[in-house]
DNA sequence: TTGAAAGCGCTAACAC
DNA sequence: GTGTTAGCGCTTTCAA
């Protein structure tokens, strides 16, 4: 038994094929006989008919798809902002080709124009860096888009980020009503907005707070958001003997790797260092001690770029109203009070 | 300036679009003379022309898309096995349509109506139950299935799992070896293959240990693969008061609430208790004790699956080649001997 | 080896 | 309101 088609349902029912496809398509449905819907409806439940969206994309330019591009699924940041994304998209009848890059450039490239070459109607990136050629041409061409968790320097583009120099400096005023005074900062890639954000709020909230004597001592960068980085970054920030008591890491892959060296060194935590994440992702509550870090709203992000991309491909317009959603800390064993000397 | 069409490619070229298309079409392009297809290659690259999947799709009937459904992204088993499928599917020129369950079977149906909609050549299914009333009718409606991670009792399915049994074993002996005799387990749903072989296989080597008596009290049945499944059944094992010094987790997230109940009853682990869970998700090796636990290659498990889907779909066979994938013993700080009393 | 022509399943003008 | 007709971009017979 073959697929039924169109013109099944519309035999069946003794219209037209056009009269068929009109009252199956909601939006043209009011142009046809009442009673004529219900017969070709009828007909249609009866065949178990389903229209063919390649077919249907072929007249209407419309794949019904869109792009998310990321660095790497099996970063624990995405799986849920995924999720945020892909739920709002299969109940608009959309759904999502996700691509990974693992942050190479020239394999966003590729994954791109994959991504092209399937007609997706918009493109969700995760992936931005603050100067993006890929992205300027994109929206030259007016490829719908929305960036999520990052932003980039060039204005116009749609984004759903959180409030990070907010979560940093909640995570700087936790430290320093615990105590802290000299407080380290693991900066993240200066390429990203994230990472620069929270740098800044760093050097911003230690001026609020009076504490910004030798500043750049304490401030080490990281090349990317990686446990390794973050071990690295660490063991750089001990060797410097800037007397810090306290972390504030870029984010938590970052805080992760500053787990390690303390396991190494047998450091305890908060004790000899507290630490401070960034992101809330999952399982990081289950270390020990679980980590003290900004939560922040992965699947509304996911879901909110998703509405927005939405609205973008429907309207066709190119508004670029950007969301900024809060931030949220949550304080667990990492942090405490310093060590008396 | 519009996206290039084979026509634009043809007219530059000086041929038919048939022409171009042969030209272009690896499969055909035999037939047409070299030089010719130098030239169309080409135009095409000068062009920048891809060609448009939807209409080859409506044309050939195939979409170059294929269905994945698992149970929750979010779920840190997932996200590794999708990269695997995804990797392998790329390489193919394929791309994978990702939904989610939650495990609900209605959600499924819906969702599996949505990818055979959407046109997917097959399907990989991470959410099989033993019993599978939708595979056996899409298997007899010929589309292409891979299972992964789990098996069914119907015979003739592909999948591609891990040696569950061999993994159980390793943990007993383990266990046994450090001097563990009265050993629980908390086993994972019985309506799926996992659950039911990892118990079967807990059940087998404790008698070739010897040490099945009092068996039947030292097991736990946990109604889902969850933290919280596995937190209230070890409260229950703990209430029945059965001595045991040791658990075998179904998985890895009910090892995670044994965690939590050791925890909040200020437990000591292994000293109090050892754990050995099963495979090895991301993030496990971080907790505080690293659990020991048996590790699957999740990723291969994917990348196969995804292999298999594709010589299925390209051969049009229902040859059922399933594999099963070795697994390997990670221990880490949740084991240890028994207290001596 | 290449061109002509038909058509995949559907939708959108346009006419009735 | 509904039918007619054309065509989306591509592949694939069939002829030449």
């Amino acid at each position: 038994m073959p697929v039924p088609r169109l013109r099944d349902v519309a035999d069946l029912a003794g219209v037209h094929t056009a009269t068929a496809s009109r009252a199956l398509n909601p939006a043209t449905r009011s142009l046809v006989n009442e009673r004529t819907v219900t017969r070709v409806a009828k007909a249609a439940a009866q065949l178990g008919y389903t229209p063919n969206p390649i077919a249907r994309g072929l007249k209407t330019n419309r794949s019904g798809s869109v792009g998310v591009v990321i660095p790497d699924l099996t970063n624990a940041l995405f799986p849920p902002m995924v999720r945020g994304i892909d739920d709002v998209l299969s109940a608009a009848g959309y759904c999502a080709l996700i691509v990974n890059t693992d942050n190479d450039s020239e394999r966003e490239q590729t994954q791109i124009g994959f991504l092209r070459g399937r007609q997706v109607e918009g493109i969700i990136f995760g992936t931005a860096r603050l100067d993006s050629p890929f992205l300027e041409r994109l929206v030259a061409e007016a490829v719908p888009i929305v960036l999520i968790n990052r932003r980039v320097e060039t204005p116009g583009i749609t984004s759903v980020t959180v409030n990070d120099a907010d979560g940093v400096l909640l995570g700087l005023h936790h430290l320093a009503e615990l105590g802290h005074r000299r407080i380290a900062h693991l900066a993240g890639p200066q390429w990203t907005s994230t990472g620069k954000t929270r740098l800044r709020a760093y050097q911003q909230g230690l001026r609020d707070l009076g504490l910004e004597q030798g500043n750049s001592e304490l401030i080490v960068m990281c090349d990317a958001f990686t446990e390794i980085q973050g071990a690295a970054g660490f063991e750089t920030l001990l060797e410097r003997n800037t007397g810090c008591t306290a972390v504030v890491a870029g984010n938590d892959l970052l805080a992760l790797g500053c787990y390690d060296v303390m396991q190494r060194r047998d450091m305890d935590c908060p004790e000899a260092m507290s630490i401070v994440g960034f992101n809330d992702m999952p399982i990081v509550d289950k270390l020990r001690p679980g980590l003290t870090t900004i939560r922040i709203p992965q699947y509304d992000v996911g879901a909110e770029a998703a509405q927005l991309l939405l609205e973008k491909i429907r309207s066709g317009t190119s508004s670029a109203k950007s969301v900024m959603l809060d931030v949220e800390l949550v304080v667990r064993g990492s942090t405490g009070p310093p060590a008396t000397r």
